[in-house]
DNA sequence: CTATTTATAGACCAGTGAGTCTATAAAAAT
DNA sequence: ATTTTTATAGACTCACTGGTCTATAAATAG
């Protein structure tokens, strides 16, 4: 089996029809037989590339990784100082496009599978650890470990929780709340700091730039 | 129809059994038939009381919701003051008994339907509600209404994204943990008050009373 | 140009799960 | 005591789902 362009190109495809489903049809409404209908092929066709079900879902949760994971990439890569760092993991992940009750929703279905299979384990486990790794790298350089540490899992935390609201109540925590709610928990963790609100700002203008609408 | 205390006795049965199987199945594996087995009655019985499993998953999640309410309540009315009243629902959140993983892994599952889900939908905007109205009552006596709201919302996201991570990764988010992180967050956004410490502290001892161990 | 591999689909299979039908035991009502 | 209602279970149905088998078209290799 060697993976041809068409293979990276469909299984990319059938990722997002799965993800897409997903979001759509909830967990139990998923099935093989959906997600070919929605990416227009046999559920022949989408076995024949995953196998089963389960590497399915398991690819589907990849692909949704990978769009955040570029958006913290582009802030990353264009932040000079900690703050920036810090406000780059922010703003991604409230992103105009990717902070959306459907994508909540899809992330939602797979959470709730995580604990009962350890493949999914695995990649939540690392997507949570880079978030980590990416805060402390920045807040290991404007406070002692300790604090740096809890205060990294204040943020992640806080944003899983904002997450979990946006999908959980349609209408009910958008993008401007969700930053409201974050930009409280950094004045209160960091009160008088104007180089942290530099940093927010200019990273709000890059991404608004990189991400307009 | 009308409703026994023997109708009343089954239905609380089968919806704790129902909660317990979500924690260790999952969404996708529970079944009318293994709720009934865990139970000991035949599925017919199970569903003879429930007419569907929506509505068995339904009375399964006030089931959950139940005991935490409970919780909240003995606190509250013990409760002086507004920061006590605070401390008594978070504290009540991460009690010893009901911060578990396998709680937390129930609560995920249902989570997950709630976009599917009309039904879910109000129960859970219920609780949410019943939550803020808890919070705003004591925090409107220590800012003004603005902030207070706020406030409430940081304090219940925090609250949803701790229970989030207590069932995704196990033995990552434990009470000691999560008590820690609210602390944090609080500390941060009211530093310097003695009272709040004074209260915190009155409502940790009442809860390890009430709840030894 | 032929042979082999890869991509795709249709038909099919076996398992399962929700919900119904029928039957009987128990309880309540009259 | 008899009739009606409620509780419980076993057998069954029907829909659906994940997955396989078979077949064919397309592509690639030799």
């Amino acid at each position: 089996m060697k993976r041809n362009k068409l293979w990276r190109l469909r299984t990319e495809e059938y990722s997002k029809a799965a993800f897409e489903t997903l979001s759509e049809e909830g967990l139990s409404g998923t099935t093989v037989e959906k997600v070919a209908k929605r990416a227009g092929v046999s559920k022949t066709n989408v076995l024949h590339y995953f196998g089963n079900k389960a590497r399915l879902l398991e690819m589907a949760m990849r692909y949704g990784n990978a769009d955040l994971a570029r958006e913290v990439s582009a802030l990353l890569i264009r932040s000079n100082t900690p703050w920036e760092r810090v406000y780059s993991v922010i703003e991604a992940n409230f992103s105009r496009q990717f902070f959306t009750p459907k994508i909540a929703h899809a992330w939602l279905s797979l959470l709730a599978e995580i604990p009962y299979n350890p493949s999914y384990q695995r990649i939540q486990t690392a997507i949570h650890q880079r978030m980590r790794s990416n805060l402390m790298h920045a807040l290991e350089q404007l406070a002692e470990r300790e604090r740096a540490e809890e205060v990294a899992l204040a943020i992640s935390v806080m944003i899983d929780g904002l997450w979990l609201r946006c999908g959980l109540h349609e209408g009910g925590i958008g993008r401007e709340t969700a930053l409201q709610q974050m930009e409280l928990l950094m004045e209160s963790l960091f009160p008088n700091s104007p180089e942290r609100l530099a940093a927010k700002a200019r990273i709000d203008e890059i991404q608004s730039i990189l991400n307009p609408g």
